[in-house]
DNA sequence: GTAAATTTTTAGACTAATCTAAAATTAATT
DNA sequence: AATTAATTTTAGATTAGTCTAAAAATTTAC
């Protein structure tokens, strides 16, 4: 079994490769972890010798088939528990992460699994991030940006990039959240600002700075 | 906030302290916590710096209100998810507790408030032991030992002494659970093996070892 | 009430994970 | 190409929790 801090290092690597590609560099790690490079140093040797990622000194480090098999797996149970405290206990999405953060590391294959089928085998966590399969398959999302977003066409808001809990609360407060049938009617050119609007007919005003964080798919 | 380790020395100290009262003693909570008494009086001194127990050298420890009360928390916490995970995740009794080890530490009150409403605020765990209330409060269980039980009167199975799932699994297995309701018919005076006799009618006989581990109460 | 047995504590060492400060390597700049 | 800047690694120390072995205190036994 893997420590607590070690499924945190791996899951840390597994999310910058997913935006970075590999050799993911000591200084990015230790911000994630928020920890000192030495002590990123200290623990990639470690998770080296454990044969969970590749590394070549001075050249950052790549998941290898097993410590990305075991990221995945923490950030499986990170979601799926973020559905149970959303969906079951009627926690906010911007109170799920926390939470997870603890649960994730919660060691039974047998619970994760009655968690999953408990929950209806959920797709996509409450900020619409896609919850890998027991087997490690993740179908990526393709949803676009709302800025992206062709005018006058309807669309369903899908996901979030920005996680953070000041602008799942923005979110909250102009009652916007995931399932949100909208569609982009004018756009500033000058700042990027978009005109929305619902299909309950509610008129919006996004900033650019909103609109790019917010994921939507086409309406069908 | 407190350790994974100093929670589980707490509810370790907690637990004996229920069945052998104050001043209890190093080995004991050595034997508990599988680990050596030299570690243990370590923890002591801790746990005893954090006005957490009282300690006298060679004397013996008794948890101070505070760490009675945190102790507290760990067993609701414990006994709460025994319950998430035996209704609402169909994990059998002999189970729950493992995995409710685990669960136990994690840390948040707004989860226990509302793991504790989502379950309907059960009074007992699926074991019958009963649950702590949030300000700490334990309602003692007056049920007596099936061993105990006058002839001929009907009972309710309502909790088990030995909680290892070796005796858990013999109760599965001649299908003995929480809620039966059942009457000791005759007793073998020559080694206290009972007759037992079902409201379904079914007819069992359960030693005397098995019946002294078995708690219930008068059916009404 | 002294000796033996048991329990408890101390002393010193170990592992996991972290840190600071300094050294080594790589990348950037002129 | 040489210097500066940034990144990464090493060296040595620290904390939490554990261990073994030996010393100290308590309890038990005669």
């Amino acid at each position: 079994m893997y420590s607590y801090t070690e499924e945190n290092y791996l899951k840390a690597i597994y999310k910058l490769a997913e935006r970075n590609g590999d050799n993911i560099n000591t200084n990015a790690i230790a911000e994630v972890i928020q920890t000192k490079p030495a002590s990123v140093t200290d623990m990639i040797k470690k998770l080296s010798d454990k044969k969970l990622l590749a590394y070549e000194k001075y050249k950052g480090v790549t998941l290898t088939a097993k410590g990305s098999k075991i990221a995945i797996d923490v950030v499986r149970k990170h979601r799926l528990w973020e559905c149970f405290l959303y969906e079951k206990l009627q926690f906010g999405w911007d109170e799920v992460h926390e939470i997870a953060e603890q649960l994730e590391h919660i060691n039974s294959d047998r619970l994760t699994d009655k968690l999953d089928e408990f929950l209806g085998y959920p797709s996509h966590d409450p900020h619409g991030d896609p919850i890998p399969t027991k087997s490690g398959v993740i179908k990526k999302n393709n949803f676009i940006y709302l800025s992206d977003a062709p005018f006058n066409e309807w669309h369903v808001m899908s996901g979030v990039v920005d996680h953070s809990n000041s602008f799942l609360q923005h979110l909250n407060k102009i009652e916007v959240s995931l399932g949100c049938i909208l569609r982009v009617t004018d756009k500033n050119e000058y700042d990027g600002a978009l005109s929305i609007e619902t299909d309950k007919k509610r008129k919006l005003h996004f900033s650019n700075d909103v609109a790019k964080n917010i994921l939507v798919k086409q309406h069908k």
